[in-house]
DNA sequence: AACTATTTATAAGA
DNA sequence: TTCTTATAAATAGTT
């Protein structure tokens, strides 16, 4: 996607990790909440930055979702 | 993305619908698995599809999901 | 934070 | 149901 072709490896300039991060984690909640809603399918999605910053996303029935959260914070 | 334009709502065909999770599961995954390893980030996905078969996906050091899906199952 | 050239994902078709 | 293809969508690099 973009000007280049994504080589799996870390990106090692930490602004454009960050930018990437930003960017990809919103794609990725989209998508999550797309597929739930035309599937009809469960998701819960986890995602933590190297900074710990954390971001989730679960369809509407993912209450396991907050008791996950819940558990790890312990 | 494809020949139409995506509308949010729940596919009501049922095959459709089937071909629609798988498709979608996999994109989730892979991109799951790329933002984990370009931006050095710890990603959980769960999916549950309507009949209840469940795919995961987590980033190296989200032992935290095994716990999650064990719990789940008690 | 916007833009846009390109890559990637995928809806529909075979 | 696996493969193909046209097109929508995501996004890498740029401004």
């Amino acid at each position: 996607m973009g000007r280049g072709r994504v080589t799996l490896k870390r990106i090692e300039n930490k602004i454009n990790r960050q930018v990437t991060f930003s960017k990809r984690r919103s794609g990725l909640l989209k998508k999550s909440h797309e597929i739930s809603v035309l599937c009809d399918a469960e998701v819960a999605l986890i995602v933590f930055s190297t900074k710990g910053k954390l971001c989730e996303y679960a369809s509407n029935s993912s209450y396991v979702l907050s008791l996950f959260i819940f558990l790890y914070f312990l």
